[in-house]
DNA sequence: TTGAAAGCGCTAACAT
DNA sequence: ATGTTAGCGCTTTCAA
């Protein structure tokens, strides 16, 4: 790789010089001489080395990225939306996924093991002279992990901290949860089935709080002998399904598209139509729901959406924007409202 | 940051004293001293300046990953299979996504924007002095771009070079759709319908000449009309799903699995039961497959294998191992048979 | 056992 | 208009 030292050597004045006609310093050489340095670097394919530039600028205008596991699948969303942020506002990111699926095989992502990866992930970064940190988890929980006091600006994205001194961007799951409900009591439904995610999800947790909100808004009673706690998985989604169709409901809203799939199945044994004679909600859209027969309404989380905010949180944190309070952020979702839910308040046809 | 001149300072030695004791330089410092020295460090948290420190060894032990997209969703297994590679080898990456899919919203990559793009993120890593790049493609095809002539050794995944010069990792889309066809022919299936992806695409043609390849082995004659071309949507698949089914076969290959799930809506128009008066394959091995009923058969690819692999040829090349011709690898491919598929030798129940 | 000094590629304050 | 110089944080040769 060229050099402006060979350059200038080339050109035949100082790197000074050099450096200063490179950077579109005014003046800072005859018309006929930068041109002549210009056309020399372009034929080098001159590319300033980024190692020395930011040692000796001591700013990188970088920001680190941690991923708890790239490979889950709302992750990569949220590292575009970041991406895309940074790019415009003239930021490099820098990639460190911790690879916890992948590593401890498991769910068990809060353990020491965890906590020392954390720490040598930090580290890491810090060498790299970040100068911010988005933090994106593989779902919305509480992290028990931060960096010291006196570190880089720091966000979490998809999961909150456990100390308040750091802001976070989530999405609205209390709200998908109210569009969710409003979307089904809006349509004439009222004995309305539940499959929730497990007690301990936060998002499970939000989401059913919302729709509590929207049968309570539309004077519905909320019967909570029609909730199931369930466990994402197909298997708890036919199960507490036949449950459902058993106690009568006209509608089912799964927490997700998994247990929503098995809804399906539930009602094929017992030959009941979907988008006729019940309707289901999913969760997640996943590409696959379209391709449900018939097509599975679902919930969208704005996950580019979240990485762009988290970012441009950490980046007007960097420029030394006032931000107030470390806040949670809670973005919008988006409905998918597709042929499984059935409109009671039409004619039969 | 703490600096090795603020732990000289502290501990009273020449900076080059605690540069050696802090890399382990046997004799560096009395053994009192060397207590000293690495005591300060940590209670400092010292940690070297990566920037530094590669920029005067001229070597950073980094490799780039150029992902075309990230979130087209098989390139994040990818990448996790070369970070696994690289950490067990010691070296760290820097991920670069073009972000085709986001940025130009369409499936027109190989366009003069997407070369100059491809220029920039080149000269972006090498600013950074990495020391060899794989790219990552979001699907089997022809690449028109390489790096220039004398730049650091560059591996192709999911997709391969025009030009010879590169070594490039792909999965075994010919042994997949091998597999396939004898899955199904041993199973005694003879009156086989097909839909392929576009004409054009390799993945296609490869899995294509690996199921006709399948049916010679097993002695059934391969029948051209039974084979449809698609165009991996659902639409398609529901197509020539209902005209496979009148045309008598039984059994159905979709070269992907949303096609497949064109074929269940067809199976289920005409009344026909999968998995017993018709078999059905797919290829991807979507989180939904399960979740179809019944259960959807289908080809996994070995993404992080591909990744693996990929990274360690990179590596093989930066320490000079001899590598021999470029070549094209292909890595074997995994077969799910599940409940979509009838086996018809033996007597139905 | 320890340290002085040079230099990686670059920028910028300060000459000239 | 152009150059000299110092220095970002680090490693390493060579000398003491």
């Amino acid at each position: 790789m060229a050099t402006i030292k060979e350059i200038a050597r080339l050109t035949g004045v100082s790197v000074a010089t050099v450096s200063n006609v490179l950077n579109g310093k005014q003046g800072a050489a005859g018309s006929a001489k930068a041109k002549e340095i210009l056309e020399t670097a372009a034929r080098l394919q001159y590319q300033p080395n980024a190692l020395a530039k930011n040692l000796k600028l001591r700013r990188s205008h970088t920001i680190g990225i941690i991923t708890e596991d790239l490979t889950v699948f709302n992750t990569p969303e949220i590292v575009d939306g970041i991406e895309a942020c940074c790019e415009e506002q003239g930021f490099e990111i820098v990639l460190a996924n911790m690879r916890l699926f992948k590593r401890y095989n498991n769910n068990l992502t809060d353990t020491p093991e965890h906590a020392a990866l954390f720490e040598r992930t930090l580290r890491t970064l810090a060498a790299k002279q970040i100068e911010g940190i988005v933090y994106v988890g593989y779902h919305y929980r509480k992290i028990p992990h931060f960096p010291p006091e006196g570190s880089v600006p720091f966000v979490y994205a998809y999961c909150i901290p456990c100390e308040k001194r750091f802001p976070s961007v989530v999405f609205d799951d209390e709200g998908a949860g109210f569009l969710v409900g409003s979307a089904l009591t809006q349509r004439g439904h009222t004995k309305i089935g539940v499959i929730t995610g497990p007690i301990e999800s936060l998002n499970a947790q939000a989401r059913l709080r919302g729709y509590q909100r929207a049968l309570y808004e539309a004077g519905v009673l909320y019967n909570a002998e029609l909730t199931f706690v369930g466990d994402w998985s197909q298997e708890i989604g036919l199960r507490w399904g036949r449950e459902l169709l058993a106690r009568g409901v006209t509608a089912i809203f799964a927490f997700n598209d998994m247990m929503a799939s098995g809804v399906y199945l539930a009602c094929a044994e017992k030959g009941v139509a979907i988008g006729r004679d019940v309707s289901v909600f999913g969760y997640d859209n996943l590409s696959l729901d379209e391709a449900l027969s018939p097509p599975l309404s679902s919930v969208q989380s704005p996950l580019g959406e979240m990485g762009r905010r988290a970012a441009g949180l950490v980046l007007d944190q960097i420029r030394g924007l006032p931000s107030g309070e470390p806040a949670e952020w809670s973005i919008p979702c988006r409905l998918h409202v597709r042929e499984s839910v059935a409109d009671l308040t039409q004619s039969k046809l």
